[in-house]
DNA sequence: TAATTGATTGAATAATATTCAAAAAATAGA
DNA sequence: TCTATTTTTTGAATATTATTCAATCAATTA
């Protein structure tokens, strides 16, 4: 057993997928060419910024789903974007924003479980810069990545 | 001209696409029927529930993202499922979360703009069951559904 | 209205996914 | 440990699909 299932959970939460133009053509009863152009010219415009899997993140081991409200401290106020791309680099972060109000950055995180999640706060989240963290934890996602959760 | 880029976006949002076999098979270094067998065999387990296109969002006019913080009405304690699935049936709602706290559904949504936003609030998610709403605009999107944007 | 650019399309080709059968590896039961 | 059963890996053959190309058509611009 070569383990190849995780190999292909990493690739496809990249990439690593492409528009299933036979099946568009018959979909919107237009010709494959006419799809092909369409779906180049998108990708052209950078419309399209990849193609990618859509996982049941329970059965990949990320079940723990939180949201993470970030106040940074009053001397980063100028520049948050530095310390943002820092957490984007994180694997286990799906989104981050920099938002008006009390807190400045939100993430979207997904870990294993909670005990995951403390360690990901306590060692790599937190940092010089930080003022506060809130965690609201997900109990139940009903939808996500418009993909509705049954 | 037929418009069928936005019936594409459409298409997109849901699915329509797949794996690409044959670049994963030499990017792993293994044979592309191995890894045909093992992507049948995630899909089978349901690990995977899609395969989507990931956009620019302000390229296809959903420019203005949201979080929405919806504190439910002490009548609802004992069913938010009902309202976050009504909520999931939006077509600009992302996400949809039942989380802890003082905020017991979390949405993440995406609009044209501000306007659209405000009509979408006043109109279809402002319902009787909700006790308060709190928006948190993403004034800056570094990072979304994994993918940096740059 | 002529000239240019962008979009649609069918036919031919290239590339890719899928099926199948066989072998190897892993797992479970005695 | 040995054996039976299930799961995984793999190559060869086939079926399906994407891509290229050239021609037409539509839209835009000067």
């Amino acid at each position: 057993m070569k383990d190849i299932r995780q190999r292909l959970v990493n690739l496809f939460k990249k990439g690593y997928c492409t528009p299933q133009i036979a099946r568009i053509a018959k979909e919107l009863k237009e010709p494959s060419t006419t799809i092909h152009y369409n779906i180049k010219k998108l990708e052209k415009l950078g419309a399209i910024r990849a193609y990618k899997a859509i996982f049941d993140y329970k059965k990949i081991d990320e079940g723990f789903c939180a949201f993470v409200l970030i106040a940074i401290s009053p001397a980063e106020y100028n520049d948050p974007e530095k310390m943002a791309a820092d957490l984007a680099k994180l694997p286990e972060v799906e989104s981050v924003d920099i938002c008006t109000g009390d807190w400045e950055i939100i993430l979207k995180v997904r870990v294993k479980d909670q005990d995951e999640y403390y360690q990901l706060v306590k060692n790599v989240i937190s940092r010089k810069g930080i003022e506060k963290i809130n965690t609201i934890t997900s109990l139940k996602q009903v939808k996500s990545d418009f993909i509705k959760v049954l």
